[in-house]
DNA sequence: TCATTAATGAACGATTGCGTTCAGGTGAGC
DNA sequence: GCTCACCTGAACGCAATCGTTCATTAATGA
């Protein structure tokens, strides 16, 4: 790498100034948020910012990948090697519907959704560090069920798609437009999955209730 | 109603407004729209804007009102009343899949998403309008086709929304988060959907292939 | 020590857009 | 034709924020 001559940039503030830019983007949304705060917060003179992301655009960008960075450890599959595989699939959709639940997941996502407008790549770089990374993870689980016998798919990705989607149902999109979550019938939703699941994928009886 | 006297508000300069707002609103965004732009376009003056609407929340709402109004018409299960159960199964899926994919409605709900935020009662009106009025009619086909015996389910809205969910999969996301439609894999994504629900829910050979 | 780059704080220019005010014109009912 | 309320155009006050400039001070390598 090359050494430049001079004082270098300080690591520390740059994090500081993106720790204070991620919360203030995503909990107040883009337009809402201005440099001078942001700063403030971070105790870091607006020229600094400037200096070191050029513009507001930059900085949102620094955001986006530090905040995907980090939710990529929610996105993935727990290891639920025990139990039978309805508890496992439960189990599994269970976790999945609490991440996604999250009122701070469902604020990321909706202030993504609307910045991938200006710039496709935001949403790229979340698609790529969540959903379709746990899709992968999913599938590839799948895979290994269905060559230890226990369930027969052809399409592993479509399978995990279904599975995934029968779980959230309309669960997800109730929250993004504003309903309060109702853990009973996310429940059912879940219950409900495995058991479609189960019926149209199961070999013999190794998902019998 | 109250006859007042004087010039009457003309209906036709607010509907002019009204459309302004809605191209302008959901095609640019909330934060993106000014008051002086849709007037212009409406051809009206901005004071008159400001009398029939307050202010721009006011005309905001108002343009969600109109627009929730405009697409209850695309959320209706289609009737297809003839053909297999997978058949009918599968139109619907199509059907679906096609309204929700068109830009304008992505655009739509990623605008309803965000305002959302600031304002519940606009993913309320939403939700109403669309996914729980087409979920309900969804809902009370397949109750139909229970008492028809050609399946079997317990909880029809369940049911429905396992079914709408499992042919979305992660396409809306996708769509959401800017990717491009894949035509191929939602043909793919329809026909797994009716094939897991056929296994799931049909009685006896009412969906086989 | 010295060249070089970072960081600061304060000020500035410029833009944008909301919401208001006002004087004068306009249309509908009585 | 009179009154009332609507509509207009233009201007204004005001607040926010972006991005820049500049002089000064701080930190680092040669």
């Amino acid at each position: 790498m090359p050494v430049r001559a001079g004082r270098p940039a300080s690591e520390t503030k740059r994090k500081a100034i993106v720790d204070a830019a991620v919360a203030s983007f995503f909990d107040r949304g883009y337009a809402a948020t201005s440099i001078e705060q942001v700063a403030a917060v971070a105790d870091v003179s607006k020229v600094t910012v400037y200096n070191q992301f050029g513009d507001k655009r930059g900085l949102f960008t620094a955001a986006v990948e530090q905040e995907c960075e980090r939710i990529r450890g929610y996105f993935t599959v727990p290891s639920v090697p025990n139990g039978t595989l309805r508890e496992r699939l439960t189990e599994l959709g269970k976790a999945m519907v609490t991440v996604l639940s999250r009122p701070e997941m469902v604020q990321f996502e909706r202030r993504i959704a609307a910045e991938t407008e200006l710039d496709p790549a935001v949403g790229a770089t979340f698609l790529a560090a969540g959903p379709h990374r746990m899709k992968e993870a999913f599938a590839a689980l799948l895979t290994s069920l269905t060559q230890a016998g226990d369930i027969s798919v052809d399409d592993p990705e479509l399978a995990a798609e279904q599975f995934a989607a029968m779980c959230k149902g309309m669960g997800d999109l109730e929250r993004r437009f504003g309903m309060a979550r109702d853990e009973q019938r996310d429940t059912e939703r879940i219950d409900g999955a495995v058991d479609v699941f189960c019926r149209a994928y199961a070999i013999g009886d190794s998902c019998s209730k």
